[in-house]
DNA sequence: GTTGATCTTATTTCTC
DNA sequence: GAGAAATAAGATCAAC
């Protein structure tokens, strides 16, 4: 906040500042119900007979597949466009 | 994981792994949608004039408050219950 | 350091701690050096006309490749002890 | 960057190319060893028993002054030479 | 001079 | 619970 300390704010502004932060609140309380649920699915894999760390290697390289893969494309757009060909 | 190595699973269970690493994929890419949302939010408090640093610290300060209580009412709760109150 | 302030330490222990920071700011003036180093090969290969965007794409990519391959191979050695094979 | 996207680049620049991607991979590479050499550092400091946050905390203000100072001693020398004193 | 990219640090998460 | 790895945050620097 700039030149003014927060007792300085405007109601509006600080209706806003509520607004804001009461978005990321909820934004995170949904963040952390998704990662319990990536947890709980590990577990009942677990449960099921998978092993769990052989698992997350295989969603890790699938990962990794999908990166290299854009990747590859944007260095032949990069030579492309340096060849003014795009 | 190729077909080599997973050769020796039923089909049964070879579809559920494959549901198990698609369930995982998809909430994932959830996770990240919501963290990417998150990141707009604070973009557009800058963009506001809001200063970011402050209204991380803000949020992580709520944060502990809530833990903070959620704590108090847990060991409130044990004692209750070891008085037989509750 | 845990149930003692600083004021607290012996002459020896002080002595350790003298050497740890030195040797740690020793090998950070280092790392620096060579971060500089690197500066120093991009900005000769823009000089001479190689676009360092793309260059940059390059060398990530080569990055992944190792670190995909490396994966690979330790998934494959994760099923191999899974099969009691390893 | 494969054969097709360089067909139209002399050898010699190909040879640039190489040789600067070696050269690139190969600081990484120091940088890296040097990196760990830093973490094993804290890790015996942490065995011996000392605060790791704590000396991470020293070395950052460390930093700091040293910054300043080389910035107090720039002003000054920017200073004398303005006055024609250097 | 402000966004965008990169690099580094810090925190969290997972494994043993 | 300690160590390692992943993710997120912050700082820095270049480019437009």
């Amino acid at each position: 906040m700039d030149d003014a300390s927060i007792q300085h704010l405007t109601e509006a502004t600080r209706e806003k500042l509520r607004q804001t932060v009461s978005k990321i609140e909820r934004l995170e309380e949904e963040k952390k119900e998704v990662a319990e649920q990536i947890k709980e699915i590990y577990a009942e894999a677990k449960a099921f007979g998978f092993d769990t760390k052989a698992l997350r290697q295989v969603i890790k390289l699938r990962k990794q597949d999908r990166a290299e893969r854009e990747e590859a494309e944007m260095v032949l757009e990069t030579y492309l466009i340096a060849l003014g060909e795009a």
